[in-house]
DNA sequence: CGGTGCCTTGAGTGCGCTCAATTAAAGTGG
DNA sequence: CCACTTTAATTGAGCGCACTCAAGGCACCG
């Protein structure tokens, strides 16, 4: 048992105790597996498309994010993770890996073996449950993506992006004052909305001139949360914060 | 232990066996679940937004898709299901509904109760991981739609999504020749890819002009497998057809 | 102090959209 | 079975959002 303040996946098993109910047992389980951290630069690979990995990873600090291409070589990024994501954990029952999984930012990465956390899930139903839950909230993400790339325009989606941003970093405690710091390159941020790094930055210069935000270098302000709510069309339901 | 051969959860656990194992005590637990086929219309509702939904289905016949809204009232198709899919496996664990779930074409779908498909998962790790597992693969291909809808242009697009279906139709057994049919509306078509019903019928014109595939009121025939899989870019690796 | 990466801005283009009219197909009821 | 209605598909004309290409600015870093 290790509850040490500085245990590796404390983000993560806390995350996990916002969503569900998580036996003493289950706790004690997960923050005892064998963890590795490791310190990775800005766009190193945790996972490449087609790899087999044989280790589950979770985000610790910085920034990460996993990403598809088409054979032309245009890229998508399909997700950004915070600290306290777990990074791929459709390894523990998909061979192949259908995409990449990169850091964005410097940050740290811990990796537990595949085998040990297998047999935790499998052994403790409680964690079972919050793994399940996770690539749940996960699937439901993605349909939102689905949604803000092919129906919102290049404003919306902008907002709305940084919408979920903001609230999924204030679900984990990561965030706390009107601001954050964003440390993407806006042809990143194209990436993930289905954009040019051109336009991203047209629509920023947009956003901030309508007042509902403000930037300083890579901090972004949010000057007016409920207008920008409002154009961005975000509702966090898709998130099922605490709705059991 | 029902094994008769009009079990109406059949088509879904022989999916569940192509892309595991499941065990003979597993097998019976899943064809003894009450179950209780409803015939439903077009466009009827199976889930709606914001509903907690207290079964889980799974279509026996027919076809069915998954729908989300923006606030402005423009439509996102963000799944297509065919027959042996479960409809909504998210709701074990999820309270609130994130999207809606809708009949495309008329057909009968299978309603479990919650309580006793949980009861079920809870007790056979088996169909655990069965459910996991296509949990996971609705996610890989959620993000290859975030993919196809981000960044490939509509005559790929629209491609792909032939692919993917016929690919799908084929992985469960149901489509066997170079063709099928594909009762869906153009404008549904364009909801699920991110376009037009206007632009759609002229991309379809365009890939039949090209000799790629021929049309027959809504028959389709591919008259070149792999020349349409190559403008489409498709790779069925995010299926996870048989990857353990 | 030059190098490099990122951002900004302008000018011009084009893919996919809107609006609208027409045709074709599928139901519906007498 | 045919007249009528409704729904879906096609086609044209024109527009606009986001793209491409390219030049210039700014910040950071050796």
């Amino acid at each position: 048992m290790d509850h040490r303040p500085d245990n590796p996946l404390l983000l993560m098993v806390q995350a996990f105790q916002k969503q569900g109910s998580l036996s003493e047992d289950d706790l004690n389980a997960l923050l005892s597996l064998p963890a590795k951290v490791r310190k990775l630069e800005p766009s190193s690979y945790i996972v490449r498309e087609g790899d087999t990995p044989n280790f589950c990873c979770v985000l610790k600090s910085g920034l990460a994010y996993r990403q598809k291409q088409t054979s032309g070589g245009q890229r998508q990024i399909v997700s950004l993770n915070i600290p306290g994501d777990a990074l791929d954990l459709q390894h523990l029952f998909l061979g192949i890996a259908d995409h990449s999984v990169q850091m964005m930012t410097r940050g740290e990465v811990v990796f537990i073996p595949m085998r040990e956390l297998q047999d935790v899930v499998s052994h403790h139903s409680g964690v079972a449950r919050a793994v399940s839950l996770a690539t749940l909230v996960e699937a439901s993400v993605f349909r939102e993506w689905v949604l803000n790339v092919g129906r919102r325009d290049a404003r919306s989606r902008l907002a709305h992006l940084l919408c979920e941003f903001a609230f999924r970093m204030r679900m984990r405690g990561l965030a706390s004052g009107p601001g954050y710091a964003l440390p993407i390159t806006q042809e990143q941020l194209a990436d993930a909305l289905g954009l040019t790094s051109v336009h991203v930055s047209r629509m920023l210069k947009i956003l901030e001139s309508e007042g509902l935000l403000v930037r300083n270098k890579r901090n972004i302000t949010f000057e007016s949360w409920e207008n920008l709510r409002e154009i961005a069309d975000f509702n966090p339901r898709y998130l099922h914060f605490l709705d059991s």
